[in-house]
DNA sequence: TGACAAGATGAACGGTGTTCGGTAAATTAC
DNA sequence: GTAATTTACCGAACACCGTTCATCTTGTCA
């Protein structure tokens, strides 16, 4: 059945095609500036034909999120094996996930600073579930990578799953306030130099977890 | 002249309406989900008149926020005045701060984790100058409170500006993500407690601050 | 060739922020 | 006391938005 096959092909083709006219008005102009019409008169077809491709415009924005947040996993792994020394793989990583925000601003605001409820309308569906497995994998890296500093005697703490979470908290922090509130032009406000506060940043989350000598 | 006060004062009174009205329905709901229709239907006025009282949607919202942030700065400064151990000043003033995001979570959302282009449409109105004037102010708190603690030899850093700015980060990333991503009823993130998050990201930000013996 | 199914859509629904011309009342001037 | 003027307000409209659904076209199969 060569005809069904070539059906699914083309149906998948029209999908990408949303996606990708999705993804270059997402990157311009962001989620909330975004119209489902204007994806639509961008590839020349019916705002409703859309419909037939995704269940709403949160989940449409959610996979391209998600496919996004695939490079970053990808990254990480790689590092995990490329980099030897737990510290500087720990860092690296880091450092990683600050760069791969400022360099996705749009969909890093999107997935971690918006409320759930003003985009994603209902849970459990496919493309989320695939979103949230890359993430947890994601969050593992940080995890092993914290776990192997720890082994290696270059870090010492308590408790992985919360010390993960908080070194989470940290490096989100940096990145959400460099993405919202640094280079807003903003004359009163002296923000320093945006490298010199990474590595602050960074600095200050390792010497947190350094042993007590 | 008696009656052009009596009008001013009127002036004021409906101008407070609105913006209790809109507060109301802001904490019940969050920005995006309060319309200027249901401000003006709740106080039996047309959605027109609004405009004669606020330029916009973004900067009706934007100095409900800044009166909410006045509590945080004056908690910061009574906190100042009151606790003599500056590491202990540091460490309240900073899990204030969280606990103001906490429990005003639309309005520390709509303030630092919201693109400002999605919600201000124009700068340096009379609401947004004052605003910007408590947000420094509040800022200075942890300024002085970081430099206390390294005059008394209590903590140690070169650059203050720096660190300050690093500090904020920090407590802006467990704030954000505690209201953010924290219980989502998301089976699959294994969050652990949330004052432990909290304690566990304060010590870890002293201890990144203490000086090396 | 006719029945059927799938894909695409036009038009509509109910909502949004915002603008503007007009109105009615309160104030001032005469 | 009446006319002129200022002020506060609002109805209606504009241009959008996300979403739904009956309808139509078109390619497929018997």
């Amino acid at each position: 059945m060569g005809i069904a096959e070539r059906r699914s092909r083309e149906k998948e083709l029209l999908r990408t095609k949303i996606l990708d006219a999705a993804s270059q008005l997402f990157v311009e102009e962001g989620f909330p500036n975004v119209s489902l019409r204007k994806i639509a008169s961008r590839i020349e077809y019916s705002p409703a034909t859309i419909y037939l491709y995704f269940k709403d415009k949160g989940h449409l924005f959610s996979s391209l999120c998600g496919e996004t947040f695939v490079q970053l996993k990808d990254e990480l792994e790689r590092l995990e094996r490329e980099e030897t020394d737990p510290v500087l793989c720990l860092r690296k990583g880091l450092r990683s996930y600050i760069g791969f925000g400022l360099q996705h601003p749009n969909q890093y605001v999107l997935t971690f600073d918006t409320p759930r409820s003003h985009y994603e309308f209902e849970e459990s569906s496919k493309e989320c579930q695939e979103t949230n497995q890359v993430a947890l994998e994601t969050f593992d890296c940080l995890r092993r990578a914290l776990e192997r500093c720890r082994i290696a005697g270059a870090l010492e703490f308590e408790d992985l799953e919360a010390t993960s979470q908080t070194t989470w908290m940290f490096i989100h922090g940096i990145t959400s306030l460099l993405l919202l509130q640094f280079s807003q032009n903003d004359p009163h406000f002296p923000w320093v130099d945006k490298e010199k506060l990474i590595e602050n940043g960074l600095d200050m989350i390792l010497r947190g977890l350094r042993p007590c000598r």
